[in-house]
DNA sequence: CTTGATTTTGTTATAGTATAACATTACACA
DNA sequence: TGTGTAATGTTATACTATAACAAAATCAAG
């Protein structure tokens, strides 16, 4: 235990091309709702974009300011569309910021584990290996039967430890 | 690693008698705060009182329900008594729920890790042996410098699933 | 097609959570 | 006993989220 597996790790570079990113998630959605038979309505599908605006989440309520051209959309609008993004895999909430992040590998069973740098806000996600088993474990132990885990990490990442943003 | 500590052991039944626990906390929180130099004042210890009401979370306006005897203080009110008692390791925040709950150690440095019972909304302290070191060692590997640890597990205590709430 | 059921989106209103900014009071200690 | 600091009061407002119902788009079957 101890070895994690970067998920997203084309943000290994601070400048990378965030296009990739958005292309990649759009594609992957595409493919994970054509497969469930869900609908990715454009409205869904511009949410979550939205969303992909970057690797830091994002709240519900700056999605909705971004999706306003001409008349501005009302917040059920929103959340209605992030629930059902979640519920497809394809965005997680990190409760400690109330905001929303795209998840980047959304075709796989995983669990989604974030370390949040307190000075860019990105998310990264990670999974630590063997993590989830121990949780369950330590949770047996007490009779606890376990549905879900959030595991939140906040902290400094490497692109701002060397070279902090001004 | 897996090993874990059932902190509030006095827990372990569901018909425990709760005024010890609340004694024990404002006991616990008088040496704390003694050994710091902070100033339990009587809008705090009652503030923290009003937390220990029951093992399950506690919103910050439903604390301030509870305080009102006559007039009904403001927000700030709860929410300055909230901030002080959780730097003082006295009370932690539950980020899944927006919702706090009494420590009952505070006098050992430790992780704060929650199982919570979506039943009974009971929020058990454990200490998963090695689970913040993993945590750790996983963030280094991709150069991240831990900060802080939320891990909080939903899911049922062996309570509710042999004895369900009605 | 067209009808009828279902899902999605729009709309209005309101509930719930949290903090900024400044005034006042209480306290510690010199 | 004054004086500075910490704590609390007060007013206003920002931020986050959902309930309830209306309208529209979509889909499936005839």
């Amino acid at each position: 235990m101890g070895q994690a597996t970067r998920i997203k790790s084309d943000r290994s570079d601070a400048r990378h091309d965030h296009r990739h990113c958005i292309e990649n998630a759009l594609a992957a959605a595409d493919r994970v709702c054509r497969d469930t038979g869900a609908r990715l309505t454009p409205l869904r599908r511009t949410v979550l974009e939205l969303v992909w605006t970057s690797h830091a989440p994002i709240g519900a309520y700056e999605i909705l300011e971004r999706l306003s051209e001409g008349r501005r959309p009302a917040p059920p609008t929103v959340y209605r569309a992030l629930d059902f993004l979640i519920s497809q895999g394809l965005v997680h909430r990190i409760e400690s910021q109330n905001a929303y992040v795209g998840c980047s590998h959304p075709e796989l069973a995983h669990e989604a584990q974030y370390l949040i740098c307190d000075a860019c806000g990105t998310a990264v996600e990670i999974e630590i290996d063997g993590l989830a088993r121990c949780i369950n474990k330590a949770a047996k132990d007490q009779g606890f039967s376990v549905d879900t885990r959030t595991v939140e990490v906040r902290g400094h990442c490497q692109e701002c430890l060397t070279a902090p943003v001004q």
